[in-house]
DNA sequence: ACTTTATTTAACAATACGGTAAATTAATTG
DNA sequence: CAATTAATTTACCGTATTGTTAAATAAAGT
């Protein structure tokens, strides 16, 4: 996915209402108007929500008569999903971080001169010290 | 996490900056000035960016003299990638995937032209396994 | 005290966003 | 064809966001 896709993507989900229609969506296909039943908002509110859903590609519609049936264009969460995903290592806890840590060792041990050594730091284990002259 | 945390979250990595300097602080810790070099944009500019993202918890700054030391904050990212991730049954389930085909199928034969095969394809229907630990 | 370094705040312009009301397009039905 | 239903587009409004430069603040070095 790239920059311009994730900026579309997050920023439509950076919105309540938007992200009620995608999980009024995920039980089932919808009309712009049922869609818009729940809201308070007015139609062409929804209609300009759905615009963005649908840029984004997080909804798909299809033109059936007079409707337009949405859909959720759920591989674009998935997309979105991975983006974010890439971090995980950030966020598993301390044993976890610890082991990578140890992997990241024993790889920059390999290595010849490895002078990048900044991939996993024992610093992200622990209240982080400060290596500036203060 | 509730909506105005995942508004404020979304809405944060709704930009390529923003995202940048979380992929910076992947790496390890860094000041204002050293998140901000790498782009053209002006220090009060990055300053900002940093705000939003510490207004949606996705960095903390310590302050260390005259710095101030940013840290990534991956518990918020893991927040978003679950509120997210409540969708995965529907990007993963081969059954709804072809059925999505099949109505798609269905849908071009009844339109004359019909020159946009593009959303459902075959290729997407493998079962699509999720490597996540947590 | 004065200077340097690091960062934030203030003030301002351009633009984007979300909402409404009114007009318009599109398809269905009497 | 006129009327109805469904949805979108247009015009407009207030507010929020992003960027700039210049000034202010804060801590450290000299």
């Amino acid at each position: 996915m790239n920059d311009n896709q994730l900026d579309m993507t997050f920023n439509a989900l950076a919105d309540p209402t938007r992200r009620a229609i995608l999980a009024r969506l995920a039980q089932g296909v919808a009309s712009v108007g049922e869609l818009a039943a729940p809201f308070e908002v007015s139609l062409p509110a929804i209609s300009r929500h759905l615009k963005v859903l649908e840029g984004a590609n997080l909804i798909r519609r299809e033109t059936d008569a007079q409707w337009r049936r949405c859909h959720l264009e759920a591989q674009t969460l998935k997309q979105a999903s991975d983006w974010i995903f890439q971090y995980h290592e950030f966020w598993e806890d301390r044993f976890d971080a610890f082991s990578d840590y140890l992997d990241e060792l024993k790889n920059n041990e390999t290595k010849s001169g490895g002078a990048s050594a900044k991939e996993t730091k024992m610093e992200n284990l622990q209240p982080q010290t400060d290596k500036r002259k203060t």
